[in-house]
DNA sequence: GTTCCTGCAAATCCTTTGCAAGTTC
DNA sequence: GAACTTGCAAAGGATTTGCAGGAAC
């Protein structure tokens, strides 16, 4: 894929979405996008703006906010709270899954699986409860932070 | 067990922890205490104060943050964050669980599987991971607010 | 008497909202 | 030109902190 190709369906969908809904394009919402689709990791807030901003250090916070919320709708953003942070990752088309969250260096893994998934379906039907979505995450140390236990801890 | 009895080996512990920690007892903490561990719900600080409220209508809300926190540290209360909203409940010497929670009513059901977490061993393993913990969240709807689809959503 | 606790008010942090000026359509 | 977007500053909501007075040890 080409570099300039990163995200081009999420931006279709998303200029369909902003149509649909009678908003308007901007720049500062092209480059929130093309930030937050460059970026594979899981951004908070701040990431994200401070990212935006080495590119456009006009663009305030409030938009970052505003946009991560179209983002939402549109389905291509999807909120996470990892460790009581409140993070962003890209949804459209991305398989579900849940994470690992390192504790010393913050590092997130993602993991999906199946037997999980059908395990939860069960317990679910024995109670009548209908499944909307769930959200599954595992706290502890990752290979490298496990064998290093000295280290200082990098970030929380 | 006698109604008086509730939460007696959790106060012990609470005693315990406060002269570990030179901290000294209060009428406030009592209350908080007691309050907490009759009450079998998943308690908002908000519900907290709120019961509390009602047997020391003096006590202040400060007081009930602050103790929420000792009451963590000590082991005998968990913080969970559902559906974006922050929830305390007991947790000494009960089982791991995780929960269901009803996006219309709000009820929170309970569960643990031995084979998810089993799993989730074996995930971990794979990658090298080290567990400390886990927060597994089910949303959706409960067997009563399913077949009353449309029912008022009673609080989120 | 010393140390800790409490409640209030103020401060902080994160997020949202009101608004006047600038953009997009 | 009408409608939408932006950034700032102000407002909100939740939680924490500073402090003077009160309680526990």
């Amino acid at each position: 894929m080409l570099k300039k190709d990163i995200g081009r369906e999420e931006k279709e969908v998303f200029a369909a979405y902003l149509a649909r809904n009678h908003l308007k394009r901007s720049e500062q919402r092209e480059v929130i996008l093309d930030t937050f689709f460059r970026s594979e990791r899981h951004l908070s807030v701040d990431d994200l703006l401070q990212l935006v901003q080495k590119r456009r250090p006009d663009v305030g916070r409030t938009t970052v906010y505003r946009t991560l919320k179209l983002l939402q709708e549109a389905g291509l953003a999807q909120e996470l709270v990892l460790d009581g942070q409140r993070r962003f990752e890209r949804e459209y088309k991305r398989q579900h899954h849940d994470h690992f969250i390192c504790k010393s260096c913050g590092e997130i893994f993602e993991f999906s699986n199946a037997d999980i998934e059908r395990i939860q379906d069960e317990i679910a039907a024995e109670i009548g409860f209908v499944i909307v979505g769930h959200r599954h995450q595992i706290y502890g140390y990752c290979r490298a932070c496990a064998t290093r236990p000295e280290r200082e801890e990098v970030r929380r």
